[in-house]
RNA sequence: GCGGCGGUCGUCUAGCCUGGUCUAGGACGCCGGCCUUCCGAGCCGGAGAUCCCGGGUUCAAAUCCCGGCCGCCGCACCA
């Protein structure tokens, strides 16, 4: 335990010295759930998230865009998407002992009633009539309070209809988009709409330290198909040779932890993952996670028991990384959200949001339509015929269909008037069908960027005969390449400065240090996972030559001044720098 | 939210029990100078602490007491 905690506690002991991240607030005391992140950090998120957007978004980029929606929300999104309702918790504490217990569960458990949906009200008057005591020591228990994990705002003016929401999650902005990016999108399913933003959950005790935040940054997408045509080739292209760590529902009720390896196609066609993209997305989630330098054994999805599901959830697997403090870590959630939240969204705000398919073969069909005869309801109504033509058309003709023909007698009363049914002409039409609607299905992939940070810097933390060091991959490395005089004289100063002029011309972040000794220089650099440094010393002012070393090894090679550079790119983009045929070299330590 | 433990320069810490020589000591790091031809060398000089915050006890508080904030551990919570 305390070696575990310790090598935590050195991580984030280094992280805040270096300044990748450290409490928010520091000055006021810090606020639990809040962390900011320094000049390292910022580099090596926004590596991280450049590296999703490579996986995620741009290898994709046919069939997934990217969007941007506001994180401030007006409250109606919300209860549309039901959270306002399922993201607040009724909680009530026992006077005696302390014990915190969730109101509707207390309900439930007692009374064997759904409790669900009841209001704060409602379960106090069902504890105090049926007189529930803590369940653990006896005690009276207190009043219901409302735990809502939404923060509330107001857009404008305070009042209550222009209550807001900060956004628990990104996806309702792609959800309420669906309909114009679809457009957009020439109306082509599938359909990926990521989104990376900033949301806010207003955590009750949050206190894993970057882990559990009130406010991170999401990297998702809200992947629209046609449940009926998946076009999920790639699933078979892709992972079929590839296999994911899988511990199903079924396995955990049965106290199984050892979870199964299989492809993700395989999960597909075994009815494992019960959405082809689902599966799709979680073999790429796989690949990303060990790009960040996780290995493979250290990777498992784990899937959501059914009482354990979010509200819009028809299936849910958790990625989890293994980490040494808490065990185990969820970096991503990889939801099958089905049809739900555009059919929510559909029935809050009346827009429709179906999308078409042709069909294989158009259908003729034959059905049957209500019509208005005008001149009969001009001949019938004469001066009030305007206000029969109003109601009317209120009603579409399905409606007015169903009306005329569910209502016994020769009348039909809409909006306090009666109408003669004739005045409504029921017709037979014959019509080809070409196209039909439907609610695309949604297969959900969510990443939290900071505890991909989190886990980067675990997995990267090395520690040799007392040697500290972060073994990011390049990629990810914030500081690309150091540039170090040998010692602190001319010209090796002045050589080594215009080498980082130029590492700095190249895009490159770089880092230049002439003071101290070399090797204090070398530890300096190496504890921020800088992977590369350029050391310009006497051979380079007679021959034209200097060393690149290699981080992990310690190891030096011999090259030209003028490509050292192209040679640190090269590196950056993945080859080997001892495989590109310089000369290597391997110092005694003194 | 409850209970236990903790909070001292950038970092790690000594001091706290037994209040006063603490205008808070050390190490590492940092800054300046010297030195230095490859992995935390050495020498000289320097800056750096609201002792978490507020209140109380006392002639006197980093130290004792109370409240708050933050962190860790356990319980609860974590769609």
């Amino acid at each position: 335990m305390s070696f575990v905690s310790s090598r935590y506690e050195k991580i984030m002991e280094i992280a805040a010295r270096r300044g990748f991240l450290w409490q928010s607030f520091e000055i006021y005391g810090g606020v639990a759930g809040f962390y900011d992140l320094g000049p390292l950090g910022v580099l090596l998120k926004n590596n991280i998230v450049e590296l999703w957007r490579k996986y995620f978004v741009k290898q994709h980029q046919e069939f997934v865009v990217e969007i941007e929606t506001p994180i401030i929300t007006p409250a109606i999104v919300f209860r549309a998407s039901g959270h306002e309702e399922h993201f607040t918790d009724y909680a009530t504490q026992c006077t005696r002992c302390g014990r915190l217990y969730r109101a509707d569960h207390l309900v439930e458990e007692f009374l064997r009633i759904e409790a669900e949906g009841l209001s704060g009200e409602e379960l106090e008057k069902l504890i105090r009539e049926h007189d529930i005591k803590c369940p653990a020591c006896g005690g009276e228990l207190g009043p219901v309070k409302k735990f809502l994990l939404l923060f509330t705002t107001y857009i404008g003016p305070y009042s209550p209809e222009n209550l807001a929401y900060l956004r628990p999650e990104a996806a309702q902005g792609m959800f309420v988009n669906f309909k114009r990016v679809y457009e957009l999108m020439r109306r082509k399913l599938p359909l990926g709409i990521a989104q990376i933003g900033r949301v806010a959950r207003n955590e009750i005790s949050p206190r894993q330290g970057p882990i559990r935040l009130r406010e991170f940054t999401i990297m998702e997408i809200e992947f629209f198909y046609d449940p009926q045509n998946p076009r999920a080739d790639v699933l078979e292209e892709r992972c079929s040779d590839y296999k994911v760590r899988i511990l199903t529902a079924d396995q955990r009720t049965r106290g199984e932890e050892k979870p199964l390896e299989i492809s993700p196609c395989e999960a597909y066609r075994e009815g494992i993952v019960k959405s082809p993209w689902l599966a799709y997305w979680m073999c790429v989630a796989n690949k990303f996670v060990e790009a960040l330098g996780v290995p493979w054994s250290r990777i498992y999805f784990e899937e959501k028991l059914p009482n354990e599901l979010a509200h819009y959830s028809k299936q849910t697997f958790d990625q989890i990384v293994v980490v040494e403090r808490w065990g185990k870590l969820e970096v991503s959630g990889h939801a099958y959200r089905h049809s739900y939240d555009l059919e929510r969204h559909m029935k809050f705000s009346g827009v429709d949001m179906y999308a078409v398919r042709q069909l294989k073969e158009p259908r003729r069909v034959v059905r049957k339509v209500a019509k208005i005869d005008k001149v009969a309801i001009i001949n019938t109504f004469r001066e009030r015929a305007k206000d029969v033509f109003r109601v009317l058309a209120k009603l579409s003709s399905d409606e007015l269909l169903k009306l005329v023909e569910s209502t016994p007698g020769d009348t039909v009363v809409v909006n306090g008037i009666e109408i003669p049914k004739n005045v409504v002409r029921v017709e037979q039409v014959e019509e080809t069908i070409a196209v039909e609607k439907f609610v695309p299905h949604v297969a959900e992939p969510s990443f939290g960027a900071e505890r991909l940070l989190y886990i980067v810097l675990e997995y990267s933390y090395t520690e040799e005969n007392g040697r500290k060091y972060f073994r990011f991959p390049p990629e990810l490395a914030p500081i690309k390449v150091a540039i170090l005089p040998l010692v602190d004289k001319e010209p090796l100063t002045t050589i080594a400065w215009r080498l980082f002029e130029e590492a700095k011309a190249r895009g490159l972040y770089a880092i230049y240090d002439d003071s101290g000794s070399i090797g204090r220089r070398y530890v300096r650099v190496d504890e921020i996972g800088v992977p590369y440094a350029i050391t310009v010393d006497f051979d380079t002012v007679e021959k034209g030559l200097v060393t690149i070393r290699d981080r992990d090894s310690r190891k030096q090679v011999v090259v030209p001044l003028k490509e050292a550079l192209d040679v640190v790119e090269k590196c950056l983009r993945g080859a080997n720098l001892f495989e590109l045929g310089y000369p290597v070299v391997e110092r005694e330590e003194r």
